[in-house]
Order: structure tokens, then sequence, then C-alpha cells
DNA sequence: GATGAATGAGTATTCATTCAT
DNA sequence: AATGAATGAATACTCATTCAT
């Protein structure tokens, strides 16, 4: 269904679409190997572009790690708007949806997130990252009972790490990846339901 | 009876302990800011000793984050090797023990593991980095049982995940740290309790 | 028509040619004072740039290093490809052209070869270095007879030694250069022949 | 007739020789990578002791060079005054005595003169380097004849540089060490020879 | 006769960024 | 829409040297 005839991406099918392709390098190396060591000589090189190319599309190296997280974050700003918009106290069906659509985006933009879990430190001081943290809050929010013990509390938390840190460890034990995520999926909502229960 | 009477640190104290020093900077550093962002500059600075000093006690700027690892990895091993000791099948009191020491340790060593958990693309390819996995995998050696179903394995793992992101996240949630590292302790245990009885 | 017309390098001049410039000053500098003893920062400061401006045109400084030999080991190339396409035996004739216009490559590449001569230590772990040994033996393999005896071979040998060394050496000699260059070639030439002739 | 009776050398036997075992060393690694290339961290760590200590013995690195010299370049300074006092015109005799002297004196410290031969240029501008193109120049003068044509100096100075070249460049050819020593000097004598007959 | 600790000046190299074309 | 040429500031690291002990 590719609109290219021949092999790689040719000169032709590139024109026009830049900008995008750097996006996807940048991203590509700095869940690789980081951001602060990945040079821009380096996405240059590998997109077979000048440095002062990026320069055109981006104005700086952040604005690059910016616009990718601009576009793979709306998914999440989405969520947590119709979470925030839907009547209190949250039931636990919206929260066991919330888990399940957080479960699907996290797939979705699995290269983003493992950066941002590997590269809390670079991430931290970007406006970017400011807002990253808040938008886990901000799934907190829908999750958690304010009324509820601390341990319950904590029980919301652990099953956004579970999530995060699931999507990237579990890589390392057999199996097949998507019964995996199911697995991790049940055990979140497992964790939310019993603080919503109070079990 | 110290000799110093003034405040701040004489060059006399100083003398033999340069090398702790450094270790002792250059954590607060790299967990500030991250490894990549900390210049040997801004070490020696702030240490009021040459950059070639910094070279007299250590040989590279990854053997100084090496040797800070080193000092404190020390009881995560011996906690993994006590753990491999205990008979098998392992008892669920053992691994309620298991999670116990290891919340402690991560207290303990609160810098050093935030600076981990925040560096990993940094650290992944540091040899130390490769251990760190290895030992993490050693403690869920221990919580695991083989037989249990996916959801149990990754019940093991969430408990992990849960004390590690636990302790530096709860960190923007109001009440007592004392208190919120017992609940997170608390969920910790509970969670492999479950995967333990499979209930 | 040239349009400075004040002294120095105009910067319009300049554009353009900075590789070769480099190249100059570079080959200039370290026959003066050793590659070791020649930093990048002379380098620069002399032509009026930053360092970061060699490293444009050349990945590492021993890449300067390189690409000026490259640019002047090509005439030996050519001669001794000359000399290997000639008949065997090979014919005192074709040994005295050799010397003959081997002596005129020494002159016009008169500073790469005091370089080389006087950086032999450095020179050596080059991969440039190695192929200077092996054009070295290169034009022996045209001079040489295998049958002849050994004092004959080293005759060879001496015609060589004696066109490098003659050739800096004599600077401390009284004496007009062409009139020096002269007498060097022909007591090579000399040597050869009677290795050649078994005199 | 060894003092020791165990195999190396024993802290016992170092003692009261370190002076001449930085020496040894020192060559031996000056020889290998070049004077520049050597550094003293390099020498004091081959000989198991401090850099301070080296400080102990010599004033400095060039001072470590200059001492290796001094020892060694003695036999030549003897030479060439034992030439000097010889009746003028030098006689044939002389001369040919004079390059058989010089070829055992080359042979007994070829590291040094391999040194001196790949370091040119650093050897040049320390006060010792000075005075080996003066010893050059001092036994040059004991072969030429000042009346004879170019040609016939410059077969002195080819003699000189035959022996100086051969010792180095006749390793890569097949043959016995001794046998190739002599037929070098024999060319050596012979173009002195021819020289001073002016053949 | 030597060490431990440190310094000051230097090195090659890399990086994000700029700008005229 | 992109390049060629360059910069300024930084970085990790090395070296010869010093000096109190």
């Amino acid at each position: 269904m590719g609109t290219g005839t021949g092999t790689g991406t040719s000169k032709q099918q590139r024109r026009g679409n830049t900008r995008q392709r750097i996006q996807d390098v940048a991203l590509e190396l700095f869940a690789e190997q980081g951001y602060e060591k990945t040079s821009l000589r380096e996405i240059s090189e590998r997109l077979e572009v000048t440095k002062a190319a990026l320069y055109y599309h981006f104005k700086t190296k952040e604005a690059i790690l910016t616009s990718i997280f601009d576009d793979l974050t709306r998914p999440i700003d989405e969520l947590i708007a119709w979470g925030h918009e839907q009547p209190r106290p949250v039931s636990l069906e919206t929260k066991q949806k919330t888990l399940t659509r957080y479960s699907e985006i996290l797939v979705d933009a699995a290269p983003l997130f493992r950066f941002m879990q590997e590269n809390q430190a670079t991430v931290r001081d970007l406006k970017t990252g400011e807002s990253f943290k808040d938008r886990m809050l901000g799934i907190y929010e829908i999750l958690k009972d304010p009324e509820a013990p601390m341990t319950d509390q904590v029980r919301c938390f652990s099953a956004l790490f579970t999530m995060h840190g699931g999507m990237f460890v579990l890589k390392d034990v057999e199996g097949d990846p998507e019964e995996k995520r199911k697995a991790i999926l049940e055990v979140a909502i497992d964790l939310v339901t019993r603080a919503h229960t109070g079990a």
C-alpha cells in the first residue's frame, strides 16, 4: 500500500516531510542513548542532511524534544480531560476504563515513555518535563479517593508505576507481549479496585 | 575537642578524606542534575580543589560513579545472598522479610536510588548499570514463584516498582515520611503475599 | 587583477581555501617543532580561525597530517609504479632514472621529508607512517639486485639514505644548493652503478 | 656472577641503583615511543616507584634524557678527541680506524642512536641535541678533505648516514646481523677511501 | 630515599548554535 | 528548503612539577 516503488526512502518521498523524519529519528536516538548523549550531528547524519537543516525546522535541540512530546501527549491530555468531566465521586468503572485507555496509550507511545522513564533527570528541567509529572498526577487524580487511607492512595500510585515500569522490564521475562500487557493491566486494575472498594 | 573552632571545613581537616568528599559531592550533584550534566569542573569547584586533584583519586569520571555504587550496593548484594541461601520453596515469611529489609536499604541509600531511577539511560551502558538490573532481578528471584500465573509474576515486579517509585514520588504528597514508607511497604508486602497465596 | 591591494590575506580571499591553508600552516609547524609539540591551538591561531574550524575540515589532528601525506606521496607512488612496470632485470639506466626522479620529488616535498625524518618515532605508528617505510622499500626494490653480495645491497640503501639525509644536513655546509643536490645525486647514482656492475 | 639468587629484581637489589634503573627504563621507553609520548607516569609505573621518586634523582624530565646522553656519548667524544690529535693531513688509515670505532660505538649504544634518529625534532632544541649535530660534524671533520670536490665531501657524509641508517633499516632485511654490520662498515670505508684518493 | 596529595597549564575533541548564500 | 563554514564555550583528561612529611 506504500507509495514508493523502489527500496528505501527516495529523495522525492522525503521532500516535505523532513520535519516528521527529524522527530522520528530523534526519538529513536533519544530513547536509545539518552537525550544528552545524542548529538544533533548524529541525528543529521542518520537523516543524511546537514545540522543546519535541523535548524530550519526547529529552533533548538530542546524544541525537537518538546515537539515530539506535544504530538504524543495529546492522547493523555484527552484522557485526563475526559476523566475530569466524569461525575464525582468517580465510579469504579470510570477508573477501570481510565487504566485500560492509559495502557493502550502507553503501548502506542512506548518509545516516548521509555525515553521519559530513562531520562527523568534530563527531562526534569525542561518545561515539557514539568508537565509530565503533572500529567501523571492528573491521572492519579482520577483514580484516587481523598478520603481513603494512605495504603489505598499508595495502591493507586502503585497501579501507575506498575504500568510504566512493567512495559519495559517485562521485556526481560519470557512470554507473549500482548499477554503480558494484559496481565499488567489486570494487576493495575486489581490494585485500583481494591483501593476503591477498600477491600 | 575538635581542632576547628570556626565554621566550615579547615584545610587541616580535609587532608586525608578528599576521596570521600569527592564521592559525597559527586553523588549530590549527579542526583541533582544528572550524570552527564554534571561536569568535573563543577565537582572540583564545589570542593575547592582543582580538577586534576579528582584525577589523583579516580581514574575517570565514570570511576567516581562506580566507586559510589560499589559502596552502596553492598547491602543489596548481602540481601540477595541471604535470600538465595534460604530453603526452597521460599517461605512467605522470607519474602516479607526481604521486602522489609529492601525498604530500609532504599531509605538509607535514597540519593543513589533517586539517581539511578532518573539516569537509567546513562547508567545503562556503565558496567555498574548492568549489574543494577541484575540486582533487581536478584531480588525478584527471591519473591517470584515460577509456577504461578503471569498476573502473580507481575505482582512481584509491581511490589518492587512500588517501592522504587514510591520513595520519590510520594514526596509530592502530603503526610509523614515514615508513615508513607510504611504504607508503601505494606502495599508491597500485600502484593507479594497475594502472589504467594494465589489469592 | 587580484582584489587585495594591501598586505596579508583578506577574509574574502580566504573563503573556500581554508582546508588548503590548514594543511600549509600545519606542515610548516610540524616541520618546525615536531608533530607532538605542535598544538591545534597554535595552528588555529596562526590561521586566525578557531580550533573548532579545524574540526570542520578534518576529523582529527592525525587526519590533518595524513591528508598532507596523501597529497605529497602520490608522486612517489607513481615513481614506484613506473619502476615496477619496467622489464626485469632492471636496467642500469632505469635505476639511474629512478634516482634522478626521486631526487626531484625530494626537493619538491622537502618540508614533508624533513618532517618525516625528524619525527619517525611519532610517524611510526600512524598508518601513514607504515606506508612510508613501505615506499622506501618500494624504491629499494627497483634498485636492488637480489643476487648481488650484501655489500652491494647496502650500497643501494646507502644511496637512498644519502639522498634523504643529504637534503637536510648539507644546509650546514657552504655551497650552492642546486650544486649540492647534483653532487648528492651523483654520489647516489655512483653507489647504485657500482652495485649494479659489481665494480 | 650475579649477586641475586632469585629471579627478577628484588627490592634489596634495587636499593642504591634506582638512578641507573630510571635511565634504563627511560631510554627503553623513549626509544620505543618517542620522548614526548613517554610520560613520567609510565616510567615510574614500570619501575614501581612514584613519580615523585624520579624527582629525587633528576631535576626534570629533560635531565633524565640528558644524563643518558652524557653517559653514552662519552666514547664518541673520545673518538673525536683522538681523531683531532692525529697529524694533519689525516691519513687514510686514521679515517678507516675512525669509521671502525664509530661502528662499534654505534652498536653498543644502539637504542640511544635509534632514539636520536627517530626523535630529531624533539632532540633538536635540547642543549644535548645541539651537541649531537656537533658531534656528527666532529666525526665529519676527521673524514673530510676541505680541498676535495663537492662529490667527495658528500661521500664522507654518505658514509656517516649509511652507518646511522643502516643500523636500523637492515633489521628488515634477511641475513646475519654481524655480517650486515660488516657490510655496512665496508661500504662506509669504501666511500671514504674513494673520497680520500679521489678515485 | 621516597611518598601522597595536589596544582596549573595544557591537550584534543565535541557540541549547540549562527548566518550568509 | 537547505548547505557550507565557522564560532564560543565547554568537556574529560594528561602532564610535568612541587612540597610537606
